[in-house]
DNA sequence: TTTATTACCGTAATCGATTACGAAAATAAT
DNA sequence: ATTATTTTCGTAATCGATTACGGTAATAAA
């Protein structure tokens, strides 16, 4: 078992204290040069390593972040942690990856683990329903960001996208290239960046005098299978609509599918727009219109507010709700 | 600023000592069962919580693992994480993540600063060249295991899929169908999985006696603009091929959508195979045969592999070298 | 009643750094 | 030559836990 060298060894090689090889290593004011030059060799010659446990424990930091996500497997949320990593990393910060499956139980135990672990701050896509969990973060003066999915408290910062506008833009879109019978997929409604595409497709109908049909909304899992399923229960109706704006990606793929197979056409016939800009959208030789969240982008936003509240010296609290706009992709799928 | 209640402040408020709190918490058996339980109920009065870097500190085990990968936002490496996270969160292990962007200098950086926050483990993808940084990581005696990008080195575990075999498979099964042209997009050849790809290639060739054509291998990059440009090359030629096994996925994309492009009907006069598995290549209209490398079990293994070797009290080494086999996935850019 | 044993708990060191305080030595000021 | 000021470094506490060792009191054995 290898020893590590500690500023002790140093010290006792040289004759001289912890205390004074600490301060040479730091190249603090109140050492001489030639003792620092010294212990700078010896360290060096030693290979010594500074240990970072010793220093959380002393200075109550352990620049550590913790980034919670329901997976880390889907393209929006590696993304996001890209943006977090490439943004914190430079700053000395590491990220510890935690994943919940959406379940609470697990954000709960992940969060309690995490505050153990003396974390500098918590980033989060939370799945809970309940605020109780994040009342104990802030009771501890741990910093906390939400970003995407997020819950709203006072004095918490958030970094999200402009759901609505995204749900209103797609909308439009359909309505400017002429559709009036525009079915919605939603996603779980209980979730607010769900409900909020959701509203944001209404608002959008009723600002183009449409009206609102409830038989035009379906609530979908984010996968092919569910789309095929909802649509085809769409093209059941008496009279079925003639675009889908798609709170997932994935399931406007299930419904471009099952409208080929039924022979109707894309985008003669039929429009349809999802809604994450999923790299198959674009590959797709019928390429799929979307919404584009700029995930690298809140990524990096929110790592920013974070730094930005571990550095604040004041004494009043910020409290930053960022909110990224989101931007509409035109392609095969709505409009030749 | 809210102050942490510490086995101290229990004490104090029991009048007794702290490693008496220490040893009631920790349920050890020269307590008396009236102060455990005493101890027990102040101490989730005081809303106690236990200092995992004070436990660090003393233990030498931060319980944290270090998981070193090119990038995260790519559907093998988060998925692989995935796997890893899975496996290593129930067993109290918390997993820091560091992107190098396959960049030697960001990965030396990135290892040498884990040691210094005194991780149990290191996981890589590696994109070094050279041996030297590892060595460093064994010194220490930290656990390092590579995970799908290797070093050889001895006493070092690493899990792998076996990516000769994956060329091998994705080759023969073109001669399968009764191609005898075969083209390759091979990646960075300096790097070893895609070495490997390309031996597994010839090897096919080989042994279904057909000659091997240097013209017929192009190196690409991992994205389509890269696959468009080699298919055009290999389009020109006296002799173009009649099929193609890409190493990347994404290659093979560009070069199916030059050659739809230039009129060339899939799968009947030409057959296209990637490698990977990305997620894409399911959801095309003309779905993309591929090799699946299973990204989350190998994480899963690779975890596992750690663990065995964490605990592994006996004094010999284990050195594993577990490889995976991949699997031929069929779809429709090879044959109806 | 005396001795041996056990149960229970306190003392103090330890992990590896940082830092307030004070002291000695070196230098400058008078 | 004496005092004042700086420079430089040592002492010891601190962060929050764990644990080897020792001691006292209670109990059992003689």
């Amino acid at each position: 078992m290898k020893k590590k060298t500690t500023i002790y060894d140093i010290a006792k090689k040289l004759n001289i204290t912890a205390a004074t090889v600490s301060r040479a290593l730091n190249n603090q004011f109140d050492v001489s040069e030639a003792t620092k030059e010294l212990v700078l060799k010896t360290a060096i010659k030693m290979n010594y390593e500074q240990n970072k446990l010793a220093l959380a424990l002393k200075s109550g930091k352990s620049n550590n972040v913790g980034v919670i996500v329901p997976r880390i497997d889907s393209n929006f949320f590696s993304s996001v942690i890209r943006g977090i990593e490439e943004e914190l990393n430079p700053q000395g910060y590491h990220i510890i990856i935690c994943q919940t499956d959406g379940n609470e139980v697990k954000e709960k135990d992940n969060i309690e683990a995490l505050l153990n672990a003396q974390v500098d701050g918590i980033l989060i896509s939370t799945s809970s329903s309940k605020d109780s969990i994040f009342e104990r973060i802030l009771k501890k003066d741990v910093p906390l960001i939400f970003f995407d999915r997020k819950k709203s408290l006072s004095n918490v910062s958030s970094v999200t996208i402009n759901d609505f506008n995204g749900g209103y833009k797609a909308t439009q879109h359909l309505i400017d290239i002429g559709r009036k019978r525009i079915a919605h997929f939603s996603g779980d409604t209980n979730i607010e960046i769900f409900k909020e595409r959701f509203m944001g497709y209404k608002q959008a109908l009723i600002d183009n005098n449409i009206d609102y049909e409830a038989d035009y909304v379906k609530q979908t899992m984010s996968n092919p299978e569910d789309g095929k399923k909802a649509i085809k229960k769409l093209l059941a109706l008496k009279n079925p609509p003639d675009a889908l704006f798609s709170s997932s990606d994935f399931a406007a793929l299930g419904a471009i599918q099952e409208l080929k197979d039924k022979g109707i056409k894309i985008p003669d016939d039929f429009s349809v727009i999802g809604f994450a800009n999923e790299p198959f959208t674009k590959f797709m030789e019928l390429s799929i219109s979307t919404i584009d969240q700029f995930p690298r982008e809140m990524g990096k936003m929110t790592a920013k507010v974070f730094l930005e509240q571990i550095n604040n010296t004041e004494k009043v609290k910020i409290e930053k709700k960022v909110i990224l706009e989101p931007e509409l992709i035109i392609r095969k799928s709505t409009v030749n």
